[in-house]
DNA sequence: TGAATATTTGAGCAATTGTTCAATTAATGA
DNA sequence: TCATTAATTGAACAATTGCTCAAATATTCA
């Protein structure tokens, strides 16, 4: 009778909030893009990483010298903020210069910050 | 010689510069709970759940029936939301109804929506 | 009290994640 | 060309995550 067993017997509490607030709902890629930006910022070493960014550009040597990281593990998470369009990166012979793509970043991590301070 | 036999042999390619950013890293912790937030968000169902909260108050058997989700499914992510003062709740009943415990939350969602939208 | 219902909780499991380690690529300079 | 070095990559592994399912709580009402 009802497609999932588990959700309410009557369906909902409230059939009128549930209609509106269903139509004002994003469509579930958009919700996928959110959290996968968020899961991006939702590990230390990559705020670590963003945070440093915000300072200066920097080569993954001097980033995981910052964090006293193998620049193994430094250059794989590089690669999912670069993917997440977060950082850019410009080649200079052997080394390659990491910096923030959007200066969004910074206020996200800001935003963020005022709020587990406070 | 070099605690890390992974870090660069010179130690940095800028040591000047990485110690300038070294001294302005925040603390371990505050990074943890930085990105503890953001892990919160990085998830579609979290997220999903926190759009529907900053349109209305909801409880939890209206928030599994927008999401098509089982109550059970809900009631741990609410948990989480709750664990990181993301979501309060209030007790009428039976019912629970959860409502934004902060409006950082909807602002965090818009910039990361105009991050990924543009 | 006992049935019904909204929510929470814990165990279990598959899927995902972050690191290490070893190997590889790419660029420099002797 | 060969050795050196910065960075990337893939496999492997432990740890974490998000769901389901079943059971437990808590509240209402007859």
């Amino acid at each position: 009778m009802n497609g999932k067993k588990d959700v309410c017997q009557v369906k909902a509490i409230d059939e009128k909030k549930v209609q509106s607030v269903r139509g004002q709902m994003l469509d579930d890629d958009v919700f996928s893009s959110l959290s996968d930006t968020f899961k991006a910022l939702g590990d230390s070493t990559r705020a670590k990483i963003l945070h440093a960014l915000s300072k200066e550009e920097l080569c993954v040597c001097d980033i995981s010298a910052i964090l006293d990281m193998s620049t193994s593990a430094v250059s794989h998470q590089l690669r999912v903020l670069r993917n997440m369009k977060l950082v850019k990166n410009r080649k200079d012979g052997k080394i390659v210069h990491y910096s923030l793509d959007d200066d969004h970043v910074v206020r996200l991590l800001k935003m963020a910050y005022e709020h587990v301070t406070e």
